[in-house]
RNA sequence: GGCCCCAUCGUCUAGCCAGGUUAGGACACCAGCCUUUCAAGCUGGCGACACGGGUUCGAAUCCCGUUGGGGCUACCA
């Protein structure tokens, strides 16, 4: 296959300034920045703004930090494709020098009507079937008149053929293909003209896009070849469906980087899971790092199917992620999700507090969001019991006085670790005879509030002797509060 | 409508190009093990070649058609 040993190339990633990274544009920049990786070469950023008559600084910020947040990083850009709108421009003038564009003077009245009655008689719609281009001079006399008018490609004779790395060979009749407008009445380019201009500016070697380019190819191709450059190798990805099965959109949950990464979303998840979504390294491989795919990766295995974003394994991967990553980058992560939750600027004992709790939970939590969520209970003053949470405790009578006795000797303990605290523990299940768990449950819920989380001697330990205390005093007090009401 | 693309478990996919597999893996789901709970982990289960014709000794794999889905069809990108 060409291309994937081809040595150095050049790719570029051009997303429109929307205000956010789309994942399916995410998945376009991955796949440009695997295939560079592993040939070498440069990844441009490119934005294509030429629609819009000034693009918004934060809306371009918006699409950088993005990629910088997904891992994917780009060797030159951002450029603006407006920026280059006068060599665009250029290149429609000389394309009408030589003969290989024309000036069009129709109305779009003129040109409804010529559609509507191609549409009619059930016929492909194409201009010189039904307009003839004006002459030289006609078009000389008309522009120096002032007349406005558009710059119509003439599209070549012939059907147009090329090789697309996931599709293979496409072709295209030639009676589909018309001539179309570079240059806009207001003399500005089109985005097909900006596109070609600039891929042969830059010199662009592999163009990976969205499917919905393919049939703007056949476009490109005769135009990189009226403009001189050389034609690209094509690689059209199958696009990103929803559960609906329906082209990704907000209906069906996030769709931008932004909002991943506000869930709490590990980058490397999102990459990793995007990357399998229309490419697999084979072996049955699925969770790799950027370094393993760009090893693995080959356009020969991208897939050609569109596919369904696959949530839920993104959140496995996630999950999976949250464990694999450094403690310093999950400390690092979730700083802010920490910040929303009201702890911040934590120092000494209270912050090594925090590093134990979010070690002892990162393991438990499927995004940061769940992580940072776990931390208030083991700084707040008190907890929330809730009577229907502890019902299986109320009817233990006895189960008051264990914890007072518990709480007597985790007071009275020499040490509060967690060897002692288990001990301790145990030796009072044994001497009342009950199983551990009897006691276990209750002091879980006394200190956090909750009927599960990690393995309780660590909780106690994290909490320390004194919040332990007087959890556990709260928590008999609600317990014989509550056996009262239930008996009265 | 026309043109182009696509089609394996619910989902992501391997296998297809160079026909012969009990059609493999993962997520999700279910059960069990482990365990003080939860999570993780481990074991097992459930579950697919869209349909119809060919070609062939033999088709998920090659060919044609049907159906279904998607994209494009602008002086949007």
């Amino acid at each position: 296959m060409s291309g994937n040993n081809a040595g150095p190339i050049r790719v570029r990633f051009a997303p429109s300034p929307t205000g956010f990274l789309h994942v399916g544009g995410a998945r376009t920049a991955i796949y440009n920045d695997l295939l560079r990786q592993r040939l070498g070469g440069a990844f441009v950023l490119r934005i294509e703004d030429t629609d819009r008559a000034r693009s918004d600084e934060a809306m371009i910020q918006q699409i950088c930090q993005g990629l910088e947040w997904a891992g994917i990083p780009w060797d030159e850009g951002p450029i603006l494709q407006s920026a280059g709108v006068e060599r665009h421009r250029a290149a429609a003038r000389r394309l009408l020098d030589e003969g290989k564009a024309y000036p069009c003077f129709r109305t779009r009245e003129e040109l409804d009507a010529a559609r509507a009655e191609k549409e009619k008689e059930r016929v492909i719609f194409r201009y010189r079937e039904v307009f003839e281009p004006p002459s030289e001079e006609e078009a000389k006399r008309r522009i120096d008149a002032g007349e406005p008018f558009v710059v119509r490609f003439r599209m070549p004779a012939g059907p147009v053929a090329f090789h697309d790395l996931v599709r293979g060979d496409v072709e295209f009749p030639e009676e589909t293909q018309d001539d179309f407008i570079l240059l806009r009445s207001d003399g500005s380019p089109t985005y097909h003209l900006s596109v070609v201009c600039d891929d042969i500016e830059m010199e662009i070697t592999h163009v990976i896009r969205g499917e919905d380019h393919l049939s703007n190819t056949p476009k490109h191709v005769p135009l990189f070849r009226a403009l001189g450059g050389q034609v690209p190798v094509f690689a059209h990805l199958p696009l990103i469906l929803g559960s609906d099965k329906k082209r990704l959109s907000k209906r069906t949950g996030a769709t931008s980087v932004e909002e991943f990464r506000d869930q709490g979303l590990l980058p490397q998840a999102l990459y990793n899971a995007l990357a399998l979504l229309g490419w697999s390294p084979g072996e049955d491989r699925e969770i790799l790092t950027r370094d393993e795919m760009v090893e693995l990766f080959s356009t020969e295995r991208l897939n050609s199917s569109a596919a369904v974003f696959d949530r839920d394994k993104l959140a496995w991967l996630n999950a999976h992620y949250m464990n694999q990553v450094s403690f310093e980058e999950i400390l690092e992560r979730v700083q802010p999700f920490l910040e929303a939750q009201g702890l911040a600027g934590f120092e000494g004992d209270k912050l090594e507090r925090l590093h134990r709790v979010l070690a002892l939970h990162r393991s438990r939590a499927k995004t940061l969001v769940e992580l940072a969520e776990m931390a208030p209970a083991y700084f707040a003053e008190e907890q929330t019991y809730e009577v229907e949470r502890c019902g299986k405790f109320l009817k233990q009578p006895q189960l008051p006085a264990w914890l007072e006795t518990l709480k007597a000797r985790y007071g009275a303990a020499k040490s509060f670790d967690l060897e002692t605290l288990e001990a301790i523990l145990r030796e009072l299940a044994t001497e009342v005879e009950v199983k551990a768990g009897v006691l276990i449950h209750p002091v879980r819920m006394a200190l956090t509030a909750t009927k599960a989380g990690p393995p309780l001697f660590d909780v106690v330990e994290v909490m320390g002797r004194e919040a332990t205390e007087r959890h556990l005093a709260n928590f008999i007090a609600f317990l014989q509060r509550h056996a009262v009401e239930a008996e009265g």
